[in-house]
DNA sequence: TAGAATTTCTATAATTCTATAGATTTTATT
DNA sequence: AATAAAATCTATAGAATTATAGAAATTCTA
C-alpha cells in the first residue's frame, strides 16, 4: 500500500466531489441527497455513511473550497513580491482554481450562506482569515508606497474579493475565452484603472 | 379616486415586496410560500390569488429588481457625461438602490438562477440588455479616448458588474459605513486603479 | 477460507411543502 | 339594503425529501 489515503478517505472525497458538483449545479436547497447519491452510484440512504446530514456535506464542500486559496495567500505573504506581482498571482491562481475546481469555488461563493448562522463558525473563520491575509497584503503595499495611501483597506479588500468572486459567475460559461487574458486585464484594471 | 393604482395593484405590489423580503432572507428554496403569506398577514393558500406559483413570485421580484437599474442606464446614455462622471453616477445609483431596495437587489443577484432555464427568458432579456447598455457606455468612452483602448469591452463590463454586485454582499451588513465614501473609493479604484 | 470489519442496500417513518377547490368573508356598486 | 365582485380562508391531496434502523453484501485479515 503506497497510498497515503485509506480506501475510506478516497471514497469520502469522492462523496465530497459529488456533493460539490450537485450543489454547484442546482444549489443547496435545489439539490437533493438523491442527486448526490446517484452521482456516486449508490443509493440515497447509503450517503449517510459518509455524512451525518446534508448540511454536513455542504460544510465539507465549502471548507474544501477555500482551503487552497488560503494556503496560497499564506505562501504569497512569505515571498516578498511586489504588490503588482502579488495581485497578478492571486488572479492567476483564482482563474486556475476556477478551471480545475469550479464546483468548489461556485459552491463556496453561492451556497455557503445556506448553512445556518449558528453552524457557520468554521467557514466564517476561514473566510475572515482569507480577508485578513488580503488586508495584510494591502497594508504592506501601502507601507511600501506601492498602493495609494488614502484607500481604505477594508473597502479595497471587499472590492478585490468582489472582482475575484464575480469571475466565477461568468467565466465557466465562456469556454472559448483565454484565462491568461482575463487575469491580465483584471489585474491591469485593478492596479492601473480603466481611464486612458 | 386620485390614485393611479387600483386596490389590487397595491396589494399585488405588497405581495411582491413580501416575497422579495423573504427570498432575500432565506433564499428561494429555503423560503416557503408560508413565510411570504405570514409577512402579508394572509394564509398560505391565499397567496395563490396573487401568484400562480412560487416561481412566478420570484420572477416578479427579479423583474422589479432590475427595472430601475436599466432605466437609469438608459437615462445616462441620453445625457452626455464624461466616462468618469458616468461611472460615479452608476455607483451612486447602485448604492442608493442598495439602501432603498436592498431585498430586490439581493434577490436579483443571488436567486435569479433558481428560475429554470426554460423560463428564464424575460429576466435574461433584461439582464443582457443591462450589459448591452454598459457596453455602449464603455465603447463610447473608448472612442472618445476616455478609456484605455486595449481593454476588452466584454471583460471590462463583467468586471464592473462584478464590482457592483459584490457591494450588495457586504454593504448591508455594515450599517455604520458611509455610502458616499464607498461609491467614491469604488469609482476611484475602477477609474484610476489602486497603485500609487 | 472463516470470521471480522466495512460498505451498501431496503424499506420506511416523519415531515414539509406546493398547489387546488370550494366555502366564506369583506368590499364595492346600484 | 340587496346584489355582485373581490379577497381571503379552510382543508386537503399529492409529492418530495431527509434521516434512521436493521439486513445484506462486499472486502479485508489472519
Amino acid at each position: 500500500m503506497a497510498d497515503k489515503k485509506s480506501k475510506y478517505d478516497q471514497r469520502y472525497m469522492a462523496a465530497v466531489d459529488a456533493a460539490a458538483a450537485v450543489f454547484a449545479d442546482k444549489g443547496y436547497h435545489g439539490a437533493g441527497t438523491l442527486d448526490i447519491a446517484e452521482k456516486l452510484n449508490i443509493k440515497q440512504g447509503s450517503l449517510y455513511y459518509y455524512f451525518p446530514s446534508k448540511e454536513a456535506a455542504l460544510e465539507a464542500v465549502c471548507l474544501e473550497g477555500i482551503k487552497y486559496g488560503v494556503a496560497y495567500l499564506e505562501s504569497l505573504l512569505q515571498e516578498e513580491r511586489s504588490f503588482a506581482e502579488t495581485i497578478k498571482a492571486i488572479l492567476h491562481h483564482t482563474l486556475s482554481s476556477l478551471h480545475d475546481r469550479a464546483d468548489y469555488m461556485i459552491v463556496f461563493d453561492d451556497e455557503r450562506q445556506c448553512i445556518p448562522v449558528e453552524r457557520r463558525g468554521r467557514i466564517r473563520e476561514q473566510s475572515s482569515y482569507y480577508h485578513k491575509l488580503l488586508e495584510q497584503i494591502f497594508r504592506r503595499a501601502q507601507q511600501r508606497g506601492e498602493m495609494k495611501r488614502h484607500l481604505d483597506i477594508y473597502i479595497s479588500v471587499r472590492a478585490f474579493t468582489g472582482l475575484l468572486s464575480s469571475i466565477s459567475s461568468w467565466y465557466h460559461t465562456q469556454q472559448d475565452i483565454d484565462s491568461e487574458a482575463v487575469a491580465e486585464q483584471y489585474s491591469e484594471m485593478f492596479l492601473g484603472g480603466s481611464c486612458a
